[in-house]
DNA sequence: CTCTGTGAAGGGATTCACAGCG
DNA sequence: CGCTGTGAATCCCTTCACAGAG
């Protein structure tokens, strides 16, 4: 139902709107106020609740408590979603490191490596398997999500693996697209590319996003 | 002239394009392989290219070597770019070596961290300086392009310092939005919810891309 | 009034589909 | 033939603008 842009910015809200009930413990905002802190415009915002079926009240808002609950009803699988990153170099680690301390609803559950040396060790309270291990731990652990931190020529290989295993989402950090079956949602994250694309318009210019 | 996403696009395309260069040694290139090297239609490569004005031949396809140059004269600046690192954290340390491996003609010159602690070290070949040093140091470097990887709290204050330096471009990772002023392009990759969104898609699905 | 919810309009980006060429 | 280059069509996303509600 929700677009994928839609999904995205849901998630956004959500992290804005819990640090609103923390921080000053306010009950309601307005759209106007929420696409302030996410950088999104009103009617984006309106529209995007809108397609959760949210409904705010015209003079006070939006009550924040219950459109937490309504994004997490879209968003969160109720017995939990695990994950898993193969991959533990410089930015496996980071990533294994960064997602757990932000704790949000996902945890990294099970990492994996090639190098046999690292098989058995314990990063930030995950543990560290071979690639041979991958299809009983996904299975056991109900991994649905998998990073993938190797060097570009393995990646592939990585999401050939991931998908064998059973998992249907892939979030690829390598510098190398990866062919999923239609079945897998996959998206690339590369560093290399959006880096080049921000020296670019840092270059010849072009406004900020709002 | 070309739109972001044709940007990222033709970073995309050249990395792959160097890839055949060395692996195979092809001089020439269709459109459906570039396509299927990185996960993208053809006629939107036949798209990209055309919007840099670079011609291929109806029956030998693209000359590899001319397309790189051309790819080159649009993304690269002829005098190079500089880039700092605002946060040397873990994903800050993890980014500085991982873009330092991967060679780009883009250099991190520079880190910065609020913690007097870790100025004067060097990491990875980068040197770290205090927040105070951040003016002279980018006017000195030329450094055009920040990176945030400071936490949440600490993000807008640090894109107002980079802003102030005078850096036309931010790469920021930390799970904030910041607001920049009209002239600086900023680009927000926020990790926390590009994962919650592959999560979603992994579970009530939606095909890959592509 | 100032807000929300939303039909309608607008704008981009992507794909279609085909002419033209070697 | 099979490929490129490209107008036209399509699709999706975003914004406009206003009715409706308190």
């Amino acid at each position: 139902m929700a677009s994928e842009r839609t999904i995205g910015r849901l998630s956004l809200y959500r992290r804005a709107l819990l640090r609103l009930q923390v921080e000053e413990r306010r009950p309601f905002v307005y759209s106007h106020e929420l696409a302030g802190l996410t950088a999104v415009s009103a009617a984006q915002v309106r529209r995007d609740l809108m397609s959760i079926g949210y409904s705010g009240s015209p003079n006070r808002g939006y009550d924040i408590g219950e459109l937490v609950r309504s994004i997490a009803e879209q968003l969160d699988d109720p017995s939990g979603q695990g994950m898993a990153v193969v991959g533990v170099g410089n930015l496996g680690r980071a990533i294994i490191n960064y997602v757990s301390r932000q704790r949000p609803r996902l945890a990294v559950g099970a990492a994996f490596d090639k190098d046999p040396d690292k098989a058995g060790r314990v990063i930030q309270g995950c543990r560290v398997y071979s690639l041979e291990r991958m299809p009983d731990v996904v299975r056991e652990q109900r991994i649905q999500v998998g990073l993938i931190s190797v060097p570009a020529g393995a990646a592939q290989d990585a999401a050939d693996r991931l998908v064998a295993a059973g998992v249907s989402g892939i979030l690829n950090f390598a510098p190398a697209s990866v062919h999923v079956p239609a079945h897998v949602f996959s998206e690339d994250l590369d560093l290399i590319t959006t880096l080049e694309k921000v020296a670019y318009f840092a270059r010849v210019g072009k406004g900020s996003e709002r």
